[in-house]
RNA sequence: GGCCCAGUAGUUCAGUUGGUUAGAACGCCAGCCUGUCACGCUGGAGGUCGACGGUUCGAGCCCGUUCUGGGUCGCCA
């Protein structure tokens, strides 16, 4: 084994081009792959640029060409030696013209052979790619997201500097709250009994930094919600977050048409039509069954209950019977009625001529599907026909704004009303007077941002007075004692002269999911959770000595590990 | 908590109706090879068919339980 003194890196492997034959070149990193000829070994050298040809032949001195032959995959290695121009060329290599003449050469690690192949493009099983994740972010497609990642960061932070927002942080160690996602918490050690909560949001104190002037705030934040995964969610996840004084809903909206399109433009080189089209949430409802609808294709949603009871119907493309019976059954897994041809025994001749003329008429290539389900099934049912049929066009980008969400739903869990969005969220102004008489009717100054049917971000313009905060308060069920002891900070802050505000979250990972074109938000976070929230390289959640619990005054019973009290 | 999918060599997979010694490709090891670039050729090693139990003369295959991973509903203000 060699070391590194002396040696000092010239270039990256993948940046070394025609322009420099006849240098004096010193690259480092990992043996991607190996091809040994007899008289003759030529090593893929790979950093995160990409791949450079080593080449060992007659002219290579007896001890480096040895040491050559020793390499094998993901040894790593630095090399020096001269630049030269290849006998015959690799047009898919950007660096295909040139080779290293290898003059010195360095072991600097030795590697097992990897449990996967880290060159191959095959698909690897996701258990073991967490296992190893270091190992599989060596692959370049992970290399390219990560650097994807870092470039959505970078603008994000150039783009609202330049926009005079402010990045300030806020505290990870925060106050439980009742409303909202299941909370992440920290046993104190100083208040046995006491809990912090990992923020799910810096929602309080990005407002509370309006009513301290600061008029423009962002942060790029890890936030904590302690709830089941899924394909585009995560325990923990990092949002872009902002908000801004002084402002209505046009106003935010104008700032962040301003971030999408520069976003786009300079990662995708794609350009958004501005102004980004806005959609009632009612709308969206009822037209695409989906508060996120994909507006990349059509499949609109019919409303034919004055024909058929219950029944919605779509104008598809028409499918192979096997295909209509695989989405009634894609209807039923997800608790919807299934599916049914417009043409189908029960419906009369009548409202078969009726249903057709409402969706004006119907031709030899395409069929009317009938529905009986409600949102979110309808929605998701719509999503999986486009699927089905292939009909979703690539690299086509369809964000919509959509607005005037509820203010309020009903939770039958919790026997009572719940805020849609969350309880800082100002009503619209014609509709204020409905906080307390008709809450279902109450609509909020809120807007998600949704980008082929997925939400990247939301936000909502605020609460800024006491008198409407206590009214929200109530009009959520929540006591006065509950108030006071939860949210007295904020009522009393509000006190104190609050200006109009109002923000917006994107939730990064999506973002990058999307400009990515992944599949997994997993596939754009380094280190992520598994489904059951642990993580399968570092085997957390584990254990922890007792000398630790006792000190946060948690104690297990005696011969149940899994038995805790609290002192 | 519910539902669905997957688990066979280091990896990705095939494995017929339950029937002899479970295969392929890549990877790995060894030998040969002076212009390869997914190098090539020859040979070799490598398997608790996720685990446990059951049915059967006989189980990779059928049944039950369970574990792991994925998707999803609930949940995610």
């Amino acid at each position: 084994m060699d070391n590194i003194s002396g040696f000092s890196r010239t270039h990256y492997c993948g940046d070394v081009r025609d322009g420099d034959i006849g240098k004096t070149v010193s690259v480092c990193g990992w043996v991607a792959r190996r091809r040994d000829l007899g008289q003759l070994l030529f090593i893929d050298l790979r950093d995160r640029t990409g791949l450079i040809q080593l080449a060992f032949d007659e002219g290579t001195a007896r001890e480096i060409f040895d040491k050559a032959a020793q390499l094998r995959s993901e040894f790593v290695v630095a090399a020096t030696g001269t630049l030269r121009e290849r006998s015959s060329k690799n047009p898919d290599l950007p660096t295909g013209c040139v080779e290293l003449e290898v003059t010195q050469l360095r072991i600097l690690a030795r590697s097992e052979t990897p449990p996967f192949e880290i060159a191959s493009a095959r698909e690897v099983n996701d258990a073991l790619r967490l296992k190893y994740r270091y190992l599989d972010l060596r692959r370049e497609e992970m290399q390219r997201t990560l650097a994807l990642r870092h470039r959505v960061s970078k603008l994000a932070r150039d783009y609202f500097d330049e926009n005079g927002f402010l990045e300030i942080e806020t505290p990870m160690l925060t106050k439980s709250t009742p409303e909202g996602a299941r909370d992440y918490l920290v046993p104190s050690r100083i208040h046995p009994g006491a809990f912090y909560a990992l923020p799910q949001s810096p929602q309080q104190y990005k407002q509370l930094l309006m009513l301290s002037g600061f008029d423009r705030y962002f942060q790029i934040v890890r936030c904590f919600r302690d709830e089941d995964l899924r394909a585009d969610r995560q325990p923990e996840f990092t949002q872009i977050d902002l908000e801004m004084s002084f402002v209505d809903v046009d106003d935010v909206i104008a700032v962040n048409e301003g971030f999408l399109a520069r976003l786009f433009r300079e990662t995708l080189g794609v350009e958004l039509e501005l102004p980004i089209s806005r959609m009632t949430y009612s709308e969206a409802m009822s037209r695409y069954g989906s508060d996120k609808p994909d507006l990349r294709f059509g499949l609109e949603l019919c409303d034919v209950t004055d024909i058929l009871p219950e029944t919605r119907a779509i104008k598809s493309p028409r499918a192979p019977r096997k295909t209509l019976d695989k989405l009634s059954d894609f209807s039923k897994g997800i608790g919807g009625r299934g599916i049914v041809l417009h043409t189908a025994k029960f419906v009369t001749d009548e409202q078969r001529a009726a249903i057709e003329s409402r969706l004006g008429g119907v031709s030899e290539e395409e069929c009317i599907m009938l529905l009986r389900d409600a949102p979110p099934q309808l929605g998701l049912v719509r999503v999986e026909l486009a699927k089905t049929l292939g009909i979703i066009p690539k690299d086509v980008y369809k964000p919509v704004w959509i607005t005037e969400f509820p203010m309020f739903e009903f939770s039958e869990e919790e026997n009572r009303y719940v805020a849609m969005h969350h309880p800082f969220t100002a009503p619209m102004d014609e509709d204020a007077h409905l906080l307390e008489t008709d809450k279902l009717r109450c609509r909020a100054k809120a807007y998600d941002i949704v980008i082929n049917g997925c939400e990247a971000g939301g936000g909502s313009i605020r609460i800024n007075t006491p008198e409407l905060q206590e009214a929200m308060f109530r009009a959520l069920g929540l006591s006065n004692e509950d108030v006071a002891l939860r949210f007295n900070h904020l009522i009393t802050a509000f006190k104190y002269g609050a200006p109009p505000h109002g923000g917006l979250a994107y939730g990064l990972d999506r973002l990058v999911m999307l400009l990515a074109g992944a599949e997994s938000i997993r596939d754009v976070i380094a280190f992520p959770k598994v489904q059951n929230a642990s993580e399968l390289m570092t085997q957390c959640p584990d254990e922890v000595e007792e000398k630790q619990l006792a000190e946060l005054g948690i104690k297990t019973i005696a011969g149940d590990k899994n038995d805790f009290s609290r002192q």
